[in-house]
DNA sequence: ATAGGGTTAG
């Protein structure tokens, strides 16, 4: 036995194997095992297996079905595979196959497996069988039972997972930070990042991604900030990508700038993620000839900058270029995707542009098997919504297969108030009013559309309901950096040093619109 | 002897 391990592992076939890179190189040395007959030494196929399963997976499950022993190492190795597919239920029907067999799972596959699962009630099924075998708990599978469960909304059980945990590391406390802020508990991600031991680029990152998420955008710069100035880690690809996000969600221009300059010597700038995230900063800070001239420079393009530069058009008023964009995109670039869709809609948000959103819409399901989202429909109804085609829009919410959420209702109500659609407006209204009791905002558009239509009793009706369910309005305000310093303003505020020439330049540029 | 987890376009 040991002389046949000796005899493998020293085999130039399996030095070669450990140095392979490429799917073909792999194929290659399978035919030549096979030839010399080395393809019956588990060392190898079980190498073989391992290798291919990241890779082409239908190759990997051939060669399982080869082996006339596989082993645990060998079903491992194929659920991993199929964890990175489509076809991840696999998983769960493979281990299912090796039970059957009589093979007993290790340390190595529950971690996986839970990756596998697809919905809470297979997770915790293959938690009741990590129960069962008991003593494979380590760290990883700790982290991936808590995004797991966190994916899939029970944040509550990802906790307990993490509390009962003997193995939290750095990975472990990550994962829970980001299934805390993925479910709305911004203070339970905080204070586990307080109170973690260790913090790293990663946990930063998750911190950072998690504020932008949660649309706290300033404390994720603020966070940022205070990383850099102490030097507490060097930031990594991600975490720029984050903070650039959160640059770009605040208009931070400076610091994103910043960042971008003192990266374009780094290797990784000229990196797809890298580019795609730069026009997306560049694009909401309203730079959108830089954000072009990035997109213009970029090697390689995916889908996700083209979304990225079709949705910055669109966002900064280039509306027809966007749509020039997408069409070009459908020539020479990658298939588009959901959120290209989403982003060639919101180019579309003019009622001129009405019968393209339908025909984009068409070629979305039929031509490019894309499946219609909450977002999609969302863009339809703002269009309809927009153009006064409310009955239209009323029609579709109705129609759409989910549930809808503020942000459709909103579209809808702040078209009814466009076109002073009263009665339509209450409706939607009451459904906003249910989704989001809390929001101020709601109550005042309401309140406003009552008191120009000059019925009183719905304002009153609007003001106690806010009374009854404790509803502040909360001053708006805005701000903007420039040079680096923050200027903030509230609604109807004049203590900014310049407050004088400021509202001169607004009177200005309001008469200018009114022309 | 070979295998595993956390951040990343709207």
């Amino acid at each position: 036995m040991n002389r046949t391990i000796i005899y493998t592992i020293s085999n130039p076939l399996y030095l070669l194997l450990e140095k392979c890179s490429t799917l073909d190189q792999l194929k290659q040395i399978h035919a030549q095992a096979i030839t010399i007959g080395l393809a019956r030494f588990t060392y190898i196929t079980s190498k073989l297996l391992a290798f291919s399963a990241i890779s082409d997976i239908d190759y990997a499950h051939a060669i399982l079905n080869q082996i006339s022993m596989p082993t645990i190492f060998d079903f491992n190795s194929l659920i991993l595979g199929y964890s990175k597919t489509s076809k991840q239920e696999f998983g769960i029907l493979l281990y299912t196959k090796m039970r059957n067999e009589g093979i007993k799972p290790n340390a190595r596959t529950f971690p996986v497996l839970v990756k596998t699962c697809d919905c809470l009630h297979s997770l915790l099924q293959v938690h009741g069988q990590i129960v069962k075998y008991g003593n494979v708990s380590d760290v990883y599978l700790t982290s991936s039972l808590i995004c797991m469960y966190s994916n899939y909304k029970a944040v509550e059980l990802a906790k307990k997972v993490f509390e009962e945990s003997s193995y939290k590391n750095v990975v472990c406390c990550t994962s829970l930070i980001t299934g805390c802020f993925s479910n709305g508990l911004i203070d339970d991600a905080c204070k586990v990042f307080d109170e973690m031991p260790e913090r790293n680029d990663v946990s930063y990152s998750a911190m950072i991604s998690g504020f932008v998420k949660n649309e706290l955008f300033n404390e994720a710069i603020r966070l940022f900030c205070r990383m850099m100035d102490r030097g507490i880690v060097n930031p990594n690809r991600s975490l720029l990508l984050s903070i650039l996000n959160a640059c770009g969600a605040v208009g931070a221009f400076d610091i994103g700038r910043s960042i971008h300059c003192q990266l374009a010597e780094d290797s990784f700038s000229n990196e797809l993620d890298f580019g795609t995230a730069l026009i997306n900063f560049y694009a909401k800070c309203g730079d959108i000839e830089k954000a072009k001239y990035i997109f213009n420079k970029m090697p390689c393009k995916d889908v996700a900058t083209w979304s990225t530069m079709i949705l910055g058009l669109a966002t900064n008023g280039k509306n027809e270029t966007a749509i020039d964009l997408f069409e070009e995109m459908e020539q020479k670039g990658p298939v588009p995707n959901d959120i290209t869709f989403v982003a060639v809609l919101v180019a579309c948000n003019h009622k001129t542009l009405l019968k393209t959103s339908w025909r984009l819409l068409g070629k979305m399901s039929k031509v490019y098997n894309v499946k219609l989202t909450i977002e999609h429909y969302g863009c339809m109804i703002d269009l309809l919504a927009r153009s006064g085609l409310l009955k239209e829009a009323e029609m579709l919410i109705k129609l759409m297969p989910m549930a809808p959420d503020g942000a459709i209702w909103g579209s809808f109500l702040h078209g009814c108030l466009t076109h002073n659609e009263m009665h339509l407006a209450e409706t939607g209204g009451k459904h906003l009013l249910a989704l989001e009791p809390n929001h101020s905002g709601r109550y005042v558009v309401l309140a406003n559309m009552y008191a120009n239509n000059g019925s009183w009793e719905g304002v009153i009706k609007l003001r106690k309901m806010m009374t009854e369910r404790k509803v502040a309005i909360a001053p708006g305000w805005s701000f903007i950096e420039v040079d680096g310093i923050v200027n903030k303003f509230f609604v109807g505020d004049r203590c900014h040093p310049q407050a004088g020439d400021l509202h001169e330049i607004l009177q200005l540029l309001n008469n200018a619109l009114l022309n």
